[in-house]
DNA sequence: GGACACAGCTGATCCAGATCAGGGAGCCCG
DNA sequence: CGGGCTCCCTGATCTGGATCAGCTGTGTCC
């Protein structure tokens, strides 16, 4: 079944003592020293909301910010509209992945945030999380490494890259993502459109598909229509250095 | 004298129970609550480091991380190069603002950091600041906001300007940071050359140039050099709005 | 003072990717 | 089943900013 679950990836489900496997958090869990009561301590600030259906906004820019989510199933899109009314893709985040920890600074949210396609969250309240966190040193640290990370990540798509580095990077990574939750990482289905690709590349959704069709062409990639297959890794892996800095 | 503060900002020194007034963890300080032995505690781990020769490093990408630090005086620029040798700055560090924050999840530094000019720092060991936030939950709130900020601000960056809009928030954002810190907002010396600003930006330096030449000619700026001052802050405010999302 | 290096400016040309235009394929719904 | 979506692809043209080339002004070192 390997497949189907390739199609469609969503987190296990996790239990009072034990974190949804894929969670960015399991990694605080997985650090001994602590005893139950401090565990369910944890895990009783979190909520399961959704599912969300897609094209449902989990928050919107200016909403208050108490609350961080880890995506436990589908993609989310993250998103801000400039005064001309075009809009600018944040991020991607797949499940595993936390999202909501820019708004910390603002306590509010600077973006928008989307279901892609059907969406399940993990909620945690962030000042409760905070406080623990003062308990916990190994959640702290997590909560630190966490943040950190998207300072880096941030920092990548500033960068000055051609369309075939940008779109090289943007395969790789979600691979590599998919890889790290346990996913098939050669075989996936894209839950994005070419324009909402191209809006996060800062590319023309034209752009994006000619590069995706001279990928084919290279035999790096195939594409059809979402359905993704890395048949070229190791050029794609090249290209894509300057910009994912491995 | 504001003439003189306003060519060679440097923040003021604090003393044994107060932070130098420019300086981003003051706000952890300025809360109340703590009793001495706390905030002697924080400034304990606090090093006065420096000056640091126009020209030296800072630290290099790969260095081991231990410490973050504050710029106490002259401006740092961090920088990574990519496979084609080419320089890509990732950010400038004035008075007040923290170096080193991206390093927390990679453990080293993921970028180079040299001095633009002559440079001191506070240094802060960074596990004993964090064992110290888990008794001083307003500084583990203050790590929180720092490291938040810094998200939001990388993300900044990686939208889809114009050569104009990003010259124009390239400004107005030094401009709005020394006013933060109390320094002339209207003029003020630039400390890095034409290229070290393109390759922030992304710009050829003769881009920069010639956008520094039509500002002049539209009557927003004076430029001579790197000498700055702000003669039409509003329309550059406009320009500016959708990097800055103000 | 003279020679050299480097920062900055400006003009001419080039090009990667945007924009414009049109067409086809899958999909939902009446 | 047909009509009208939206998504995606592809070709033609345009353009903002890069690149190339050359010049000027300002140190700085001998």
């Amino acid at each position: 079944m390997s497949g189907a679950r390739a199609r469609d990836p969503i987190a296990d489900d996790g239990d009072a003592y034990k974190f949804c496997s894929t969670c960015a958090f399991s990694a605080a869990c997985l650090q001994s020293g602590y005893d139950k009561t401090q565990l369910r301590d944890l895990h009783v600030l979190v909520e399961h909301v959704g599912p969300f259906a897609e094209g449902e906004h989990l928050f919107r820019e200016g909403d208050a910010f108490n609350a961080i989510a880890a995506v436990r199933g589908g993609t989310v899109k993250t998103y801000v509209t400039d005064t001309e009314g075009r809009e600018q893709v944040q991020g991607f985040y797949l499940p595993g992945e936390i999202i909501g920890l820019s708004a910390i600074s603002q306590a509010r949210y600077p973006c928008n945030a989307i279901a892609m396609d059907p969406v399940t969250l993990c909620r945690f309240s962030f000042s409760t999380m905070a406080e623990l966190a003062t308990r916990m040193p190994g959640l702290q640290q997590q909560l630190f490494f966490l943040l950190s990370q998207d300072i880096g990540k941030a920092t990548l798509l500033a960068g000055n890259y051609t369309a075939d580095e940008r779109v090289a990077a943007f395969l790789i990574s979600i691979s590599q993502r998919y890889a790290a939750r346990g996913f098939a990482p050669d075989r996936f289905r894209l839950t994005m459109t070419r324009t909402d690709i191209g809006n996060y590349l800062r590319l023309a959704s034209e752009t994006v598909s000619r590069v995706f069709r001279r990928f084919q062409d290279e035999g790096w990639a195939r594409v059809e229509r979402r359905e993704i297959e890395l048949t070229g890794r190791p050029a794609l892996e090249l290209l894509a250095r300057n910009v994912l800095r491995t």
